[in-house]
DNA sequence: TTACGTCGCGCAAACGTTTCCAGGACCGTG
DNA sequence: CACGGTCCTGGAAACGTTTGCGCGACGTAA
């Protein structure tokens, strides 16, 4: 029952040699014989084992798509974008999930080791490790999707220019004429935060005097941690424009600008980064930066297979952000009311 | 440099035999032995080559979850419990996106007879697909996951009581003392309209006439379709209350009903399904009928394990949802108001 | 007719692992 | 001492495919 590519040799009355050979049009087998095999093998249904064809190949059409967290809405973007992509090249895309532990980062790995997967796209942010990999081994067939490329690693990188992004959110309040402005992030370590706060901090510096940054808060991406922190520095710090490195913190700054009788869009710019669903829903349409999160994945799978199948040089890639105005920092009406 | 079960049995003195009998935990062979092919075997870094002993095991560790868009929120959370309890098991999941394109969804098929994977999680909507595909062979080892199986498939499924769902919807409204009640869908022919809608027939049968529905409207599952078509639906006939069988159409209608000066919670009801999360952040927070998505993902993947390896018997597990009350349908204050 | 090139095809090895079967060492009992 | 049994180990086949090599047949040109 199960079509073999013996029983279509036994079948054709030639040999398993043949039969390989006719139906991956190679040369070397006569037209008949050719067209004989092709009509058994569809008449059986005859479906090539990939798991035997993968051993003697050496590789499996599969790759890995590591995240923290396929539940933020920021991942399945990547992971849209990369199986497109990994689908027009006839790959398949697995997808790990690492619910933020560092152990199973190194869990996905071993797909990379016991050669259960072609390549793997890692989409986490690596900055702590509790120990480091064997980056020399994995380099060919690791890239990293919308994180930066671990230091010292020579990983491959497709990003998106996060010292852009906050640039650009910086000059858009300075041209708003928002002046006084707080910083809120996750970790400082993370590399987000880091660049994030670079290009605000570059557009300050641009501003000749217009804009001032005058609190800078390090903690988690989480709302909770956002809505009470901004809470404090609003309270401790009279600030007009809130730069919130994530949307989610964004959020929870804005649900406590609310609860002090601040008004997003009227006597207080919040900006978010990241464009989530719920930025362009909530009560005060939330500007943002929209990350080309799916150019992101499909790039970076393109790049990894290209390595993988013809070891081509992999340069980094690093996308442009785009900066999505809506009413929580712009001031124009507010103006044009005075 | 590779480690292979050779290299190892050539350095310890023994044959793959024993080798491979010492690293798999298996009787018969000397404490000894043992403890000396395992010292080895960590010094040379071996890793078991997961293709070789997929080809003579007969299958990968691997399932595959087909999702429709995984962009769509609904869908990471089954991933995600999916990819929990895969882990768990020692599977890895293999995702695909169909992007809502039928014939992607017979290319995942395909996974399964090209012995890429051991089984499949199924979790789009079968109801228009152009041809059938062969339930009897496919059946061991492809479960539902969140959708109803095929008419006639015979495929195990783990899915939410839709019709429970609706019929919460149902009581609650009445409850709450609404009576005119218009229905909202996507297609007529998806299970979901389906369903939902029976449940909200029930609750109305049982109300004795306390509750009414006045309206059923059925199109796509679109915020854009949900709010042109609620515009119509309230200009059109009187109603107090809308069940909109999914959140975006929720979420349209809220935009229609604000745009004709109702306001939800006060003199309307809009009651949403699925509780997406900007369900819980728009203007006035929706009530909407939560899905234990992540349940289902788990479930899902443990039957299809246990199937594919105990071949155990498949009872389908139907999973209840659960009424999330916010403002959006809670008349007690405007009630009190009175 | 002979020699040579080309074409079509089969044989067998290889990929890395698991597993069945059998052989040998060793021990205890009769 | 002989015999049976248990324990450890090795040989070899098998999973399904690809591929290098060689062999025969046929055709063409000298």
């Amino acid at each position: 029952m199960a079509a073999n590519i013996k029983t279509i040799a036994a079948a054709a009355g030639v040999s398993c040699a043949t039969v390989s050979r006719a139906l991956n049009g190679q040369p070397g087998v006569g037209p008949r014989t050719r067209r004989r095999i092709e009509r058994i093998a569809r008449e059986q249904g005859y479906v090539p084992d990939a798991q035997a064809q993968a051993l003697v190949s050496g590789r499996l059409p599969f790759v890995g798509l590591v995240v923290p967290d396929i539940t933020n809405p920021y991942f399945p973007a990547i992971a849209r974008g990369a199986e497109e992509a990994a689908f027009e090249l006839g790959y398949s895309l697995l997808l790990v999930d690492t619910a933020w532990r560092s152990d199973r980062v190194f869990r996905a790995l071993d797909l990379l080791t016991s050669r259960r997967v072609a390549g793997l796209l890692l989409s986490v942010p690596m900055e702590r490790l509790e120990r480091t990999p064997d980056w020399e081994r994995l380099r060919p067939s690791v890239v990293m999707a919308g994180q930066p490329s671990p230091h010292g690693s020579g990983l491959g990188a497709v990003e998106v220019d996060d010292e852009l992004g906050g640039r650009l959110v910086g000059e858009h309040l300075a041209a708003c004429g928002w002046r006084r402005v707080g910083f809120l992030a996750g970790p400082r370590e993370d590399a987000a935060t880091r660049r994030r706060l670079a290009g605000l901090q570059a557009a300050v510096d641009a501003s000749g005097g217009a804009l001032d940054l005058v609190a800078v808060r390090c903690g988690e991406w989480t709302e909770g941690w956002g809505a009470e922190e901004a809470g404090r520095l609003l309270d401790q710090v009279p600030v007009d424009a809130l730069f919130a490195a994530n949307d989610l913190l964004a959020l929870g700054a804005l649900r406590a600008a609310e609860a002090r009788g601040r008004t997003a869009g009227g006597d207080l710019a919040i900006v978010g980064y990241d464009d989530i669903d719920a930025a362009a829903r909530c009560r005060v349409p939330l500007t943002t930066v929209a990350q080309p999160t799916r150019e992101v994945g499909r790039e970076a799978v393109r790049r990894l297979v290209a390595r993988i199948e013809n070891d081509a040089p992999l340069e980094d890639l690093r996308l442009p952000p785009n900066l999505v105005v809506r009413a929580s920092s712009d001031c124009l009406t507010a103006r044009k009311a005075i």
